[in-house]
Formats: C-alpha cells, structure tokens, sequence
DNA sequence: TATTGTTATACTCTATAACTATA
DNA sequence: TATAGTTATAGAGTATAACAATA
C-alpha cells in the first residue's frame, strides 16, 4: 500500500438542491454498485441479460428491434440472441407474416433465471431494510415512489 | 415491431419489507440506468474511468493495489494505466524507496474530467429535483442519508 | 429496389503465462 | 527466492462491410 487515505466526502451542504442532487447521486450509485453484486453465476453478459430483460418486458421483439433497444448492431445482437438460445433462454419463432423477420420470445428457463436474479437482490435489500429503525423503513417507503418518478421526467 | 406490450409493474404491496425491496430495486435500477447517460463523450471504458475515479480517491495507488480494487488481472491495469496516461489523466511517479513499486495519481486534467462528468449528472438531477413539490424534495432529503448507509451496512 | 437478418473480418478489452528488475 | 510490474499471446465481445433472402 503507498497511501490509502479516502477523501472528506462533499461538504455542499444537503439543504441546498445541488447538494441534495450531489448526495442522492452518490448514494445512487454507490448502492447500485452493491446491488449489482448480489447476481447469480449465470455467466451472462451485461447485454445478454439487460436483452433477455428487455425481451420479456416487451414479451415478443424482433432481432432489429433488440439491437436498437440495447444500442447495439444489429450482427452483434445476431450473436447475442444466438448465444441466450443455445442455453436455452430465448426461443425464435418465424414472423407470422414477414418470413425476413424473426420474432424473439422468452423461454420458461429464461423467466426463471430472471425470477431467480431478482430475488437474490432483493433478498439481500430486504435484509438490510430489516436492520433499519421503522422511520427509516417509513422514510424510504415515502421515497420509492418519489426516485420512480425521478426516473421517468 | 412485433409486439411492445409493457407487462403490468409488480404487484407486490409497498407496506410489506419485500415489497419495499421490490420497489427500490426497481427504482434505483432505472434511476441509475438514466443517470448514467447523462454523461461526457470521454470515451473512457467503465473499467478506465472507475480507476481513474478510485486513483482520485485515494490520492495515490499502485499498480497492484488497483487491479485488486478494480477487480482484474495486474496485466490489464498495466495497459488502462498505459491508455489514461497516454491521455494525460494520470501520472506516474518512482515509489520513495521501492524501486520495483509505481505510483499513480491523478492529474488536474484527470481531475477536471471527473469534475466535469459528475456535474453533468448532478445537473441533470437538480433539474429534475426542482420539477418535485418542496414535500417531495424534503423525503429525498430525508433518504438521502438512509440510502447511503443501505450500501455500507 | 428497399429491408431484415446473417456471415466474414478486424479491433478492443481482459485473461493467463512467461519474462525483467528489484528486494 | 519472492515480489512488482510488464510484455507476449489467446479468447471474448462488438463493430463495419459484404452477402442472402424476402418484401
């Protein structure tokens, strides 16, 4: 170790809305970053996963349509599709009426391992609420919706 | 497009500690996924511009000390090491008595990048936080802290 | 002729193994 | 002999360009 003394956090007092936006953008990722390792050992990309999340949300999606979503070209989402449904997490049925489209679909393996990815983090969120005081519980129950709405202004 | 049906959000109830677990797993994931685009055109990689964030924070750190931090092999850090250098955003210097060791530290321009990326996001947030009715921005405030603390429980 | 998707090929990022310099 | 770091090389993932099938 050479040196290894963290900085004074941000002393923009949180009274003020840059303050408040600079304290909530910390935390937001900060948090973020340990949700995020709270995953199964799926082996699965960043993209393979946020693909077979974006295909059961829209529950059907074409191959360019999966590209443009996941700001990805349209050969790569070609390897991406190739590799879920090798494992057998996505399925492609034919365009019922297109034959040059594909259309995407989740298998029942593919919901599951999603079902299981997000009960990991949230189970690991959930323990942590439990060692809160009931205001702070209180408190955040006041916010979700308040960050969900932040989300889509 | 095939089919872009947005299936029906959770119906698990905010009251209950899983389902506030639920909602804030949700909430932070997407919160996180927009403030992420508010960022420079640096044309960094994750893994360069999270060293060059943990360098700053650290005032200075070694080579190996930064893979471990980063989570890769000394290999790779040797060349994000090479690429931010190249760039003029870290500076390496002789280790005092150790001549086997290096020093990384951040440069003003390092800096300035950092500050500069962390502005944009902060900016975007304000705007959007002076969109909130003034009870909203208060229970922000109020988890603000309380969101913090989740990460490092 | 335009569009959807795939194949061919190249580049970038990261890993393992082998090497150099210093302790 | 052990440790810090780098160089050599290989494996993934994604991009651009060219191609095949269908509208």
């Amino acid at each position: 170790m050479l040196t290894n003394t963290p900085k004074i956090a941000s002393t923009v007092s949180l009274r003020s809305d840059a303050g408040l936006a600079s304290a909530l953008r910390v935390s937001l990722a900060r948090l973020n970053r340990r949700l995020r390792k709270q995953a199964m050992d799926h082996s699965l990309t960043p993209t393979q996963l946020a693909t077979l999340a974006a295909v059961e949300r829209h529950t059907a999606m074409s191959p360019g349509e999966l590209a443009e979503h996941e700001k990805v070209q349209p050969p790569s989402m070609t390897r991406v599709i190739a590799k879920l449904e090798e494992r057998g997490l996505l399925a492609r049925t034919p365009h019922p009426t297109d034959r040059r489209q594909v259309s995407i679909s989740v298998t029942e393996a593919g919901t599951n391992l999603l079902k299981e990815e997000r009960r990991l983090k949230e189970a690991w969120l959930a323990q942590r609420l439990k060692d809160l005081t009931p205001e702070e519980r209180a408190t955040l129950r006041s916010a979700a919706p308040i960050l969900e709405k932040l989300s889509t202004m």
